[in-house]
DNA sequence: ACCTATAGGGACAATTTTATCCCTATATCC
DNA sequence: GGATATAGGGATAAAATTGTCCCTATAGGT
């Protein structure tokens, strides 16, 4: 989330305008999940256990105010919410599907590679 | 860049993987860039006015850990290097392509709803 | 002697993004 | 009464990513 943007997002290129909409750590995993069955936030929570309630909520809410998925309310308590992929959403299904096979197809490379990234850049720069 | 990552980037789906080679804010732009022969770091700087050398050093540098650019020094001074795809590099190129084309597609939309979201969640958080 | 172009990186500041902790509200079940 | 499931968000801390400033080195031009 952001305060008064400091620093403009290029978007003069096609490229960064899809990067803002897919570019949050689990967006493309959600739209996925969603398009897979997986509606409602407890059971996406439970998909993916490394993903907290409140960043879920958050990723949610960008997603539906990007346009990407829209939000059923049942009038029910406890609270049922559904989500659904909007047609826009929809046709990000082939680039996100891209993005995957990608990574699966060259996951042996890749995961040798980030690792060996991180060693190289550990040195170059520090916390602070 | 990073120093011994503390939160493991959650590498058993593909798109996560993918995302970590093509997530930095240029590198698709600087895949494109080099496969259209802007190859020299001198003049992609000057493709990208508000990417700096600092910057643009950096994301080549991964870049090309990744198995996605080479780097050809040629032994002359002021330096010169050429950096150019690797095969897996290329086959990045299709990908790099939809999201351009998806992003310039809905580019109206975009724009409003990115700006949009960006009202609404200013009031939701602070930066400290 | 000085300036320019060239590629790269150290040190650190600023910004942006994620994560953590905790609270609200209510119908149903034990 | 108390626990549970449910969706969501405030406040703030932590982490990760980018940006800024400045320094190195050297051939060639003026």
């Amino acid at each position: 989330m952001r305060y008064e943007r400091k620093i403009p997002i290029p978007i003069e290129c096609g490229l960064h305008l899809t990067k803002e909409v897919l570019g949050g750590k689990w967006k493309m995993s959600l739209i996925n999940a969603i398009h897979a069955g997986i509606k409602r936030p407890a059971r996406i929570e439970q998909a993916f256990p490394t993903l907290t309630k409140r960043v879920l909520s958050r990723q949610l809410k960008e997603l539906e105010a990007h346009g990407i998925i829209s939000k059923e309310i049942f009038p029910q308590l406890p609270p049922k919410v559904e989500y659904s992929l909007t047609p826009l959403g929809a046709s990000l299904l082939p680039i996100i599907d891209m993005m995957d096979n990608w990574g699966n197809e060259n996951r042996s490379f890749l995961e040798k590679v980030i690792e060996e990234t991180r060693l190289m850049v550990e040195i170059g720069n520090h916390a602070h």
